[in-house]
RNA sequence: GCCCCGGUAGCUCAGAUGGAUAGAGCAACUGCCUUCUAAGCAGUGGGUCCCGGGUUCGAGUCCUGGCCGGGGCACCA
């Protein structure tokens, strides 16, 4: 990448400089910043590496910028490297080499955006991963639209990714669900059966039930309730979870895993663990339970693993699924999506990892701040068992797929943010999704025009306007966004690309005609259509990583 | 009390390993459709980057002490 080899020139140059006597002796630096300036005018790239310098040349920047333009060798793609003061080497791209880049853009094919930086490195990314007790909320809105980002950006820059939803089908919370579940249904059938008090009390239930009661007919009423609870429950189970899948598809979230917890217990991977843990000796009993000792390990408190009933916490569940994945399944990364309310989770987490003998770097937790959700100005509630919350479901078939992604993308996972359902559907004329898309369906429209025209003669040379020039440099950034975004873990910054893009296709679109009836215009139009076709790829590919539709129609 | 994340324009938010005059959208105001889609374009106004100290040639960015908002500190997940 360009930045890559800027820094290489520059450290020729500084240590061509010294050999020539114009720069003193000093280490050229491990790490040479390359940025872009803040105005387009300064040019494309730029390094303020000569003001570090100052101190180890005991010169002023600007002298030593000025000997490192004399013996730095320009790469070919660059046309100028200027000084600026206070010290600032400028590099300006060779505006015929930016034209050139349309072709290389349009011959990269599927490959548009394609890195490998992974090097083909297995990751997972979990995501999700709610409790199977009833619909998805928003919460896991955001949960659902980073993971499945990030996957796509991990995938885009070389990683060989799997994408997995980790199903909570055996913790102690599900037996309430199961009882929940069959108390419902045997409501269905006009018994008069308590939910539990803790149960989950929301009208999804009741419908669940009269569901179940329409597939299972009356026949486990005859059962003891404990007999049949289980099976009520089972089927509970795959209800809700095929469920989660439906919303999750109206939202373009695939996954390429569903892993049960409960899996782990009849693979005996918890007994695995539980046999390395004693021998690392991280394991204590007392009242009643067996413990983790985190402490030992810088931990502030130790945890329990399995209670003194005799049953094993979610924990226990961590360390074997997470054992699962580095070992079983050979991971090489994990990348685990959580809620900030998980946050306090993140140190137990890495010392388990260290137990298992595990480096501990090798899994990362992305915690993103929670949702607020405002309907006429008022706050909702996120809480599944008062009932009382908005699903997932309900906002997409509100704003529709490709705002709930745009608008959940568009904010870093770290800034909490307010999600006005009034203000996304009131506003969606005028919301930032359809400025992007409608840049392609403007392109579309212009091939559309185009369609007698051929570009297979066109000269890209002939791209010399501001406007194509601006758009060509906003397109050849894919890569480094898609860089930035991947080491990041940080999505968002896709959702600003895009738009960024975008607003340079609206200016292309009213500086540059493209098709014209004028035969003079003819070799001039031919090239641009080819602009159009690269820039269309390039949005397209950006439409896709962030999982939203590019529609050639609006 | 301790830990994590925020605090940037009226509102919602960007701001890359510390760099040049701190940006965008929405809202407000002013213009622009006989030619490829006006879901668009051009322009105007709008800032003690929460406050104090420190490091640095240089701090919105790093360190430190406060303030405010959110989250967490269970034999719940």
């Amino acid at each position: 990448m360009i930045d890559v080899e800027l820094r290489e020139t520059i450290a020729a140059g500084i240590k061509r400089a010294q050999r020539h006597g114009d720069l003193p002796s000093f280490d050229v630096p491990a790490d040479i910043p390359v940025e872009h300036p803040r105005q387009v005018d300064m040019g494309d790239y730029a390094t303020p590496v000569c003001m570090q310098l100052a101190r180890y040349a005991r010169m002023a920047p600007v002298a030593i910028a000025a000997a490192l333009v004399r013996y730095m060798k320009l790469p070919e793609y660059i046309a100028e490297a200027t000084v600026a003061h206070p010290g600032f080497i400028n590099f300006r791209l060779s505006e015929r080499w930016l034209a050139e880049q349309v072709n290389a853009i349009l011959s990269a094919g599927e490959s548009l955006g394609q890195l490998d930086l992974g090097e083909g490195t297995r990751v997972q990314v979990e995501y999700v991963s709610a409790n199977p007790t009833g619909p998805l909320h928003m919460g896991s809105a955001r949960n659902a639209v980073l993971g499945d980002s990030l996957a796509a950006v991990l995938q885009s820059a070389g990683y060989d990714v799997q994408r997995e939803y980790y199903v909570n089908d055996a913790g102690s919370r599900m037996q309430v669900f199961y009882q929940t579940a069959y108390a419902r249904y045997a409501q269905a059938f006009g018994r008069d059966f308590p939910v539990p008090e803790d149960g989950y009390h929301g009208a999804y239930m009741v419908d669940l039930g009269q569901q179940l009661a329409d597939q299972l007919g009356d026949a486990l009423l005859a059962l003891d309730p404990g007999e049949a609870t289980p099976r009520v429950g089972a089927l509970a189970l795959e209800s809700v979870i095929a469920q989660a899948r439906d919303d999750l598809a109206a939202m373009g979230v695939h996954y390429d895993c569903w892993f049960s917890e409960a899996s782990l217990y009849a693979d005996g991977q918890f007994d695995a663990i539980m046999s390395l843990l004693r021998q690392g000796g991280y394991l204590d009993v007392h009242d009643g339970a067996v413990w983790f000792t985190a402490t030992q390990l810088g931990g502030s408190k130790d945890e329990v693993i399995v209670r003194s009933d005799g049953s094993p916490g979610y924990f226990a569940s961590d360390i074997a699924y997470h054992y699962n994945k580095f070992v079983e399944r050979r991971f090489d990364r994990v990348i685990d999506v959580w809620g900030a309310d998980h946050q306090g989770h993140v140190p137990r987490m890495n010392h388990m990892m260290e137990a298992l003998g595990l480096d501990p770097s090798r899994l990362t937790l992305v915690l993103y701040q929670l949702v607020t959700l405002k309907r006429g100005g008022e706050i909702v509630r996120l809480s599944k068992r008062t009932g009382d919350m908005i699903t997932l479901r309900e906002v997409i078939d509100e704003v529709g797929p490709d705002a709930m992604r745009y608008f959940l993308l568009s904010r870093s996972a770290d800034s909490q943010m307010e999600f006005d359902l009034d203000l996304a559907v009131a506003q969606s004329d005028e919301n930032p999704v359809y400025y992007i898309q409608y840049a392609h369906a403007r392109l579309s429209s212009i091939l559309r025009h185009a369609i007698e025209l051929s570009d297979s003669e066109a000269d890209v040379s002939l791209l010399t306007h501001p406007a194509e020039l601006t758009l060509i440099r906003r397109m050849i950034q894919l890569p480094e966004i898609i860089q930035l975004a991947a080491e990041q873990l940080a999505p968002h910054h896709l959702a600003y690309y895009a738009y960024e893009l975008a607003s340079d296709v609206h200016a292309f679109y009213r500086d540059c005609r493209v098709v014209s009836s004028d035969p003079a215009d003819r070799a001039v139009g031919s090239a641009r259509i080819r602009l159009v076709r690269a820039c269309q790829a390039v949005l397209r590919r950006v439409l896709e990583i962030m999982g939203m539709t590019a529609p050639d129609t609006m």
